[in-house]
DNA sequence: CATAGCATGTAAACAGTTACATGATTAT
DNA sequence: ATAATCATGTAACTGTTTACATGCTATG
C-alpha cells in the first residue's frame, strides 16, 4: 500500500492558509506545526512541481530585482484532493522514539548516564513549554482574524498537554533515582 | 550525517534481555516496546546478518525437526558498542503525526468529520490506555526477577503519562465542539 | 566585503515498508 | 485437508534527509 504521500498533503493544507514560496512552505511549517510535522527542501520542490503539473495549485512567479520568487497558490481541484484526503481517519503515527528506546534498555547503562538523559529531555522539554506558550500568546494576538486560528490553538493546546505530561513523568522519576 | 543505524542498536538492546531468533525479535519488539519502537521483518534478517559479520552478536543454529532456528546472542563486543550508543544523548524524534496535521488544518474539515476524527483517536486511546494496564501488570507479576523490569516499568508509566494527557485533552475538546 | 539569509533545485545515500518466495509445523 | 503460524530471507518500491550547487540581496 503506498503512504499516501503525506508531503503533499502537508503542502496542500499550508497553502490553504494562504498563497507561499517552496522557501516560505519550509520556513511556516517549521515555525507553526514543527511539535507534530516537518518538511526538508529537498522533498518541497519536486512535490511542488508535482502538484503543478496536477493542477492542484497554481504558479505566480514574482521577479524582485533579478531574484525570482515563483509563489503558488491552492487550486479548487487541490482544494477537492485536500478535503477528500483530510476526512480520511489518519494513519497511526511511526513510533521510533530513540530516547525512550534507551531508557527501555537502561539496565545496560550507569546510574549517572541514566540521570543525564531524563535532566537532559527535562531541558529540551522545558524549552518546549516555553515555546508553545509564547505560540499560542503569538496566535491569540496576531492572528485572531484567521479562521485557522481556532484549529491551530486546539492541536497547540494538545502538544502543551503532552509536554505537561513528559515533565510530571520525568519529575516523578528523577525524584525516584538513588542518589550515588 | 548517518542516521547512526537505530534498528541495529534497537536489536542490540533487544539481545540483551536474552538470546532469541529473528522471528522472535520481531514479535518480542511488537509485543513490548510497540508503543516506541516497532521493526519489520525486512530489515530484521539483513542487520542480524550484518551484526554477526561484525561479530557482536553469536549464532547458535538449533535444529527441530527439519525446521532450522537462528538464535543470536550479544557479544561482549556487542555489549560494548551497544553501551557506547546508549550514552549519547538522543536524537529528537521525527514528528509527523498525521491525525494533528488532520485537526491542524480542520477549518477544511465539516464539523461532523472533524469530530468523527477525535472519537476515533479517542477510541484507539482507550484501547491504548488498557493495552498498558496489561502490559504493567504482566511484568509485575511475570518477570519481577529480570533486572530489566524496573526499567521498563519506567517506560509504561510514561506512556501512561501520554495517553492520560491525551484523553483528558481529546474529552475536553469534545465538549467543547457546537452541537449542530 | 564578508556573512547571513533568501531562493530554487538536484543527487546520493539511507531508511523503512510491503509483498513475495519458500517451506515446516501445529491446530482445527 | 486447510489454515494459521513458525521461520528466514529477498526485491521492489517509497519516502526522507543530507549535502551540495548556484546565485541574489540585505546588513553590519
Amino acid at each position: 500500500m503506498a503512504k499516501t504521500q503525506q508531503s503533499k498533503y502537508a503542502l496542500l493544507g499550508a497553502l490553504t492558509v494562504f498563497p507561499m514560496s517552496g522557501y516560505d512552505l519550509k520556513k511556516w511549517i517549521k515555525n507553526t506545526t514543527s511539535s507534530f510535522w516537518t518538511e526538508s527542501s529537498g522533498r518541497v520542490y519536486p512535490i511542488l512541481n508535482n502538484l503543478l503539473k496536477e493542477k492542484l495549485i497554481s504558479c505566480n512567479t514574482s521577479h524582485q530585482g533579478k531574484r525570482q520568487k515563483k509563489i503558488y497558490a491552492i487550486t479548487n481541484k487541490g482544494k477537492k484532493v485536500l478535503k477528500k484526503w483530510l476526512i480520511k481517519p489518519a494513519l497511526p503515527t511511526n513510533q521510533r522514539d530513540e530516547f525512550t528506546l534507551k531508557l527501555f534498555y537502561g539496565k545496560n547503562l550507569s546510574n549517572k548516564h541514566y540521570r543525564a538523559h531524563l535532566l537532559q529531555q527535562q531541558k529540551i522539554f522545558l524549552a518546549k513549554m516555553y515555546q508553545y506558550n509564547k505560540l499560542i500568546k503569538h496566535i491569540q494576538t496576531k492572528h485572531t482574524d484567521l479562521d485557522d486560528a481556532k484549529f491551530w490553538q486546539i492541536t497547540i493546546k494538545k502538544a502543551q498537554y503532552h509536554v505537561s505530561a513528559e515533565l510530571k513523568w520525568l519529575k516523578e522519576i528523577i525524584s525516584g533515582l538513588t542518589q550515588f
